[in-house]
DNA sequence: TTTCTATATTCATTGTCTTAGTATAGATAT
DNA sequence: ATATCTATACTAAGACAATGAATATAGAAA
């Protein structure tokens, strides 16, 4: 991924050219290749939301990979950046900020439940041509009650149902430092690396080793917590050197493992 | 299946035991084996869904068979019953009276949306234990919202009372992939072959061969949604081929079989 | 009218090959 | 514990072909 090779989208102004007094507004929008949105904020709150495809998004000296099973919370006026991987089918909320008090005040990755979706989905439907106290605004308030009641996860590691699939995923959480290439998992699996490749793509909405970073990025957390020395966590996770690992982290959570721990979870003692 | 064999049901008395003010109650519940709740009415309005199992559904003098596709809403103090077939996992929806007027004023089959089930799960889940214009509360009016707006199924199965009409449609249902002909039930009921086909009518509201391919139809939708091929399900219905059974399908549905289950329900797992 | 036999067409899945792009080991420095 | 650099092994993903399932169609038969 190479956040230098923006491409200037059209800028998104639905939410602030009309003026409506509606608290929601969704909109349903297709990207066609890979690109990025340039930084840019809005009075409204936003849940951004790839139904299909894959999308990092920027905000407050952070990135997140999210695939379709999460989607991110971006607070009224914050600044934000989306870089779409390929064809993404986006789905954004747009929430004014007089709608927005049970919603978190900083920037979130949520867990996308199948009922949240279903309410996402009904919602680009209905846009924003809809009345106050209708059904459809009914609906809409109770988007913002999910989006507020949905389980904050930015490392959620998403499963898939295909045997084969399956078979890998389980090897990986078995085996968190083994060293296997994608062929080796293949062949154990009985699908070829290409179709396994797919299949991580298609049920989890990861990449094979998007998938596996993440699994590692659990772990390593899963361990630091317990006390070990970053040289143990790098050993534990498979690798020869603690400063590919730390490299790896730091890229993902924007800070190097025991900053990050400081910062995001309680303080040992 | 036998509808004289009934067992008596512990008397589903939530609705009216509890004096909360609150609109909507939903109670989940398991029937573990093949049982029938005798005929009663409620002052509240009763949305009637079997996640997964078969029921047979009797209200204003009429029948239905009811896959976990579809559900049925009996208005407030209508006599209704339900025979249960084996196991089935029960989601019911009490509204009260003051909630309905939105709501269908004689008994009907609707299908049940993606959204509407997801709805109904989380309701379950949240049961009686919410307050006033709380989120569980708006959630609940999109429940009702949603039950009005819901498509009526058009697929619906009806069922009749006659006992020789009762005993051709129970054969039928034995086993839908016989390529008997309605002189062959009309020996088997004991009513003459025009005798069975005036009740077919008179009844069900379908000819013969109309309640056949309704009951096929049915049929193909709960098989596809296990899973299982075009192929097996064509084979299952006793179609020697599966273009046939696509034909009449598509005829029927205006959409091919894997087409129509993409749009209509549940993707698999 | 419905279903069957037969044939044709579309579509999704999978595997092979290829390319550009990415992650990590290993060395080195702070 | 962390950062940076380079060489190398690995992965991501497009193009293509092969397969088999799903679907369409048209004439014959029940």
């Amino acid at each position: 991924m190479n956040i230098e090779k923006k491409t200037k989208l059209n800028p998104i102004e639905v939410g602030f050219r009309k003026n409506k007094k509606i608290p929601v507004i969704p909109l349903a929008r297709q990207v066609f290749e890979t690109c990025c949105a340039n930084p840019h904020s809005h009075p409204r709150g936003q849940l951004i939301f790839a139904e299909s495809g894959i999308m990092r998004v920027f905000c407050e000296k952070r990135s997140w990979l999210v695939p379709p099973t999460q989607a991110v919370w971006v607070p009224p006026h914050y600044e934000h950046q989306v870089y779409f991987q390929n064809k993404v089918s986006l789905l954004n909320i747009f929430i004014d900020e007089s709608a927005v008090s049970t919603l978190p005040t900083s920037c979130i990755v949520i867990k996308v439940s199948k009922l949240l979706k279903e309410l996402i989905y009904k919602a680009a439907k209905i846009g924003d041509n809809y009345e106050l106290n209708s059904p459809e605004f009914r609906l809409m308030m109770v988007v913002i009650d999910e989006i507020a009641q949905a389980e904050k996860d930015e490392l959620f590691l998403p499963l898939g149902s295909d045997t084969r699939l399956m078979k890998t995923i389980n090897a990986l959480l078995d085996n968190p430092s083994s060293q296997k290439s994608l062929n080796d998992y293949a062949k154990h699996s009985g699908a070829s690396s290409r179709t396994l490749l797919r299949l991580f793509k298609k049920e989890t909405g990861l990449s094979f080793s998007d998938w596996r970073k993440r699994m590692k990025l659990q772990k390593a957390i899963e361990i630091l917590v317990q006390g070990k020395s970053v040289n143990e966590v790098s050993c534990e996770l498979g690798y020869h050197n603690s400063s590919s690992f730390i490299e790896m982290f730091r890229k993902e959570l924007g800070l190097p493992p025991v900053k990050y721990l400081a910062k995001n979870c309680e303080a040992k003692f």
